[in-house]
DNA sequence: GCGTTTGCAATATAACCGTATTGTAACAGG
DNA sequence: CCTGTTACAATACGGTTATATTGCAAACGC
């Protein structure tokens, strides 16, 4: 019938212009009339394809988790040492477009404690995050599953944390990675002992 | 000359509102009239004490610092052992007053990122909280400065991590503490190796 | 070419925002 | 008692917000 476009490009035009906005006036400064000029594009031609702001807010934190997906799917030919590493070490801000990706990363996280509907997909990702996290973690030691899972969350609360203290400049980025790189490569802790 | 009135509890009656709705809607939900609300006094009466929103929001988070600081002064009198577990374990929630604190900290953290105003406020707590922390590990494992510092570092790190986890309700409080205090007592990777 | 459906742009609307302004009740000091 | 100052409350104002509505141009099937 009539003018048919790129839906997919269209709304990822947007949701780019979404996380611009996100990562550099925070959640807080998302409106309508930012992103379009972030877009340039109108207000209307957002509103055709995301049905309210809350709608493309959620939308942008999907593709995001998805795109984090997609890059750790990539590495699916790794030894399990180096997918581990990549988890871990891959949203430690390196340059300044990783920065941004991490900042949007943060402030839906920072939301999801009092927005129950993004804590809700943002939870459901950071179990996935978990599980693969544990595998390679089991894979690599011989331990059993109880053991990995614990293992792999102190791993991820730990990169967590080293991220957030390079987001407000606290630590240098090689900081965090040597420390991260030490945790997963010379741990003495599951008493099975590597020693290095 | 005319009615006195005790500045300092009005602030304060006022900035535990603020909390409030900060941990309820986050600092986006923040605004004079619902802060007026839930302190049930007038929209005058908050301008009255702080020049603007901005200066109430940070207000907010000078009152936060300056609170966690009188908690850890309390345990001057403890082991360095005691008072390092305290600065790590202080902040995961167990109860849903604590669980308040922390997701204000938590939003102001997040806000840091991207406003410079609050970063600087912020970072200057987090450094003095990592040199409190570093001169605990100093003392316990009688390391050199820089190692105590490294060790503060990730420490930190990982209180901050797990804390986070546990606020998006991926992670039980409990286990978290039993992390930090395993990671306090039974560490040797520090080659020195108090082996529990 | 024609009608229909899509893809918008433009505009209207109603709510809410921070802040400035104005008015007033209360009270301490002379 | 009176005067001056404080501590507000009430309200007005200009701006921004998300969203609903309207209208129109483009383009495909026929």
């Amino acid at each position: 019938m009539p003018k048919i476009v790129d839906h997919e490009q269209r709304r990822r035009e947007i949701v780019h212009a979404l996380w611009q906005v996100i990562a550099m006036h925070g959640l807080e400064g998302v409106s309508l009339r930012e992103v379009a000029q972030a877009a340039e594009v109108s207000i209307g031609r957002i509103q055709h394809y995301f049905d309210s702001r809350e709608a493309l807010v959620l939308a942008g934190l999907e593709r995001l988790i998805a795109q984090a997906g997609a890059a750790y799917d990539a590495t699916a030919g790794a030894a399990p040492r180096d997918r581990l590493l990549h988890v871990l070490v891959q949203q430690v801000p390196r340059s300044e477009l990783g920065r941004i990706g991490v900042t949007v990363w943060y402030a839906y996280l920072a939301t999801a404690v009092t927005d129950h509907r993004i804590r809700q997909v943002l939870a459901e990702a950071l179990r996935r995050g978990e599980a693969e996290c544990a595998a390679h973690v089991a894979a690599l030691r011989g331990v059993d599953d109880a053991r990995a899972g614990a293992a792999a969350r102190r791993l991820l609360a730990l990169s967590d944390g080293l991220t957030l203290r390079v987001l407000v400049e606290e630590l240098d980025p090689d900081d965090a990675i040597d420390i991260l790189r030490a945790e997963v490569d010379g741990e003495s802790r599951t008493r099975r002992g590597v020693s290095r």
